[in-house]
DNA sequence: CAAATTAGTGTATGATATAAACAGTAGTTC
DNA sequence: GAACTACTGTTTATATCATACACTAATTTG
């Protein structure tokens, strides 16, 4: 089905072009609104504590509808990430959320936060930078396609909480004792980072669809069937060929160790990306040695 | 919730759109439904013929209605890509649409392929690999920027249509004669192609606040505000310590040459990562040459 | 020309988010 | 301990969407 979501805008609706839309897919929690607003989304990560106030007490509690509202969207996916969805599951009326999230854009951004979790902590004693770096990555990329939904959502973009900044901090202890620049440290984590978001797009998409029932055999069909339409098309000599010499399309897990002939593994491909993404960085910090 | 999922009804509104989000965000054109489903969608991106038909006269074309739908995606964004709002433009009421295409996402499919576009081709002699890979990445990135809305949708899974494919394929070429394999080749696209759509995130994200009216100076102070709560948490020993090691905030660009004690503009790292990214490959490349 | 077929229209339905008004209650204050 | 009130949760109402269904008119084919 379908598609999904959409977005709104926070702000008024009378005026606007936009709104939301629907139904294909949409995205974007990311920034809306100006300066105040995002200040205001931002701070609702970080402030968990509902005011003391004067009045009853809250039935439930900001985190608890956050838990919630990922419950809903673990199970059912992002499209089902409704008010309502989540209302339901906690014996509440839809409206009552607001009391606790001002609209469904702040609740999605602590749900991502809170979602992220937090990466997992080093047991043992400190390894050599590249094998931590690499435990990170392969922990991301875990996290990320075990929950598919979050990669639908821009959320590189504006509310930071205290979950991303954590994996963030984690990334930097892996590699605080090399000799890289501040400035230096802070590309590279942009480098690890975006590399492993960007080619875990396809892991998560095949997780998306296997949590939606679809079976990698159907999943890995439809995107192969995509990609031999360039077979034979003289728009895509190239790929073509590639395409045509290799065997067989996309295998998910092969007990055979990897030889010439046979595409990756869609881990095989991302393990060895990261080779070579982390050559680089170790390539660029032994250029610093010389100097 | 209950809907989507299964699917019972095979008929009628299999999928039932669900609808809509809103708020958040959301996105989301990626796999849906079974195979067959996934099947027509993706022949649609291919066949941009409407049957010949006996009736009247179709008054637009598939292209003719992509265009629009493109137009307003670019002024206003992705959550005002309504069926309406593509219509309006058209001079179409909103139900003229589904003469086109089947739903919205099907519509979507075909927007997100066209506004793509190809990659620029390569107009003079043939380089060196690595120059050429530069060139198609920086393209590759400027085509994400300049259609921010389209990073809001999970593209990279299901329906790949021509214009996708003339993007890989224009990368293959890049790196034809070198001495990589088959597979290889594959890998290494996938890597470029991660760092890229991964770490552009941050200028896509920047670029859509741009779009919507945000000035660069209350994007980045929003952005920074949240990095900057890392400050004094210790929580955060590390991030902290290289966050207030940095003069300022985030640049989007300087005149002055990168210096250490400055942090890197948003497309200074985007280089730095390209390079070590590159320099991973060559270095892959290299090792390939001793065998 | 008549039958068949299809483009575009009008109107209806159901999902959603969310605003507005209301109701009940637990702290606070006198 | 009575009155007050800041809050919580409920009800009701509104707006926006996607999209189904039924209908009209154009156009092609026999």
């Amino acid at each position: 089905m379908a598609r999904r979501i959409g977005q709104k805008d926070p702000k008024s609706h009378p005026a606007k072009p936009a709104q939301h839309s629907s139904a294909g897919p949409t995205a974007a929690t990311s920034i809306e609104g100006n300066g105040e607003e995002l200040r205001k989304r931002s701070g609702l990560l970080w402030d968990d504590q509902l005011r003391p106030g004067r009045g009853p007490k809250p039935a439930a509690s900001r985190a608890v509808v956050v838990q919630a509202a990922i419950s809903v969207a673990d199970k059912h996916g992002l499209s089902a990430l409704t008010m309502q969805a989540v209302a339901e599951r906690l014996g509440f009326t839809t409206m009552a959320l607001y009391r606790y999230f001002p609209n469904k854009g702040a609740l999605i951004d602590a749900s991502v936060d809170a979602a992220m979790g937090t990466p997992p902590q080093r047991s043992g004693p400190r390894e050599e930078w590249r094998k931590e770096v690499k435990h990170w990555a392969y922990a991301k990329r875990a996290m990320l396609c075990s929950r598919p939904w979050l990669a639908e959502l821009p959320f590189v973009a504006a509310p930071h909480g205290p979950n991303w900044l954590s994996w963030h901090e984690a990334f930097l202890q892996t590699i605080a004792d090399t000799r890289l620049s501040p400035e230096d440290m802070m590309d590279v984590l942009s480098v690890v980072h975006g590399y492993v978001s960007g080619n875990s797009d396809t892991a998560i998409s095949l997780a998306r669809a296997v949590s939606r029932g679809i079976s990698f055999e159907q999943w890995a069909q439809a995107v192969g069937a995509d990609l031999c339409r360039a077979i034979g098309n003289p728009r895509y000599p190239i790929l073509s060929a590639i395409l045509s010499s290799q065997s067989g399309g996309i295998s998910e897990a092969s007990p055979l160790p990897a030889r010439g002939g046979r595409p990756r593994t869609m881990d095989e491909s991302f393990d060895f990306g990261l080779e070579r993404v982390l050559d680089g960085i170790e390539h660029y910090m032994d250029s610093l040695k010389e100097l």
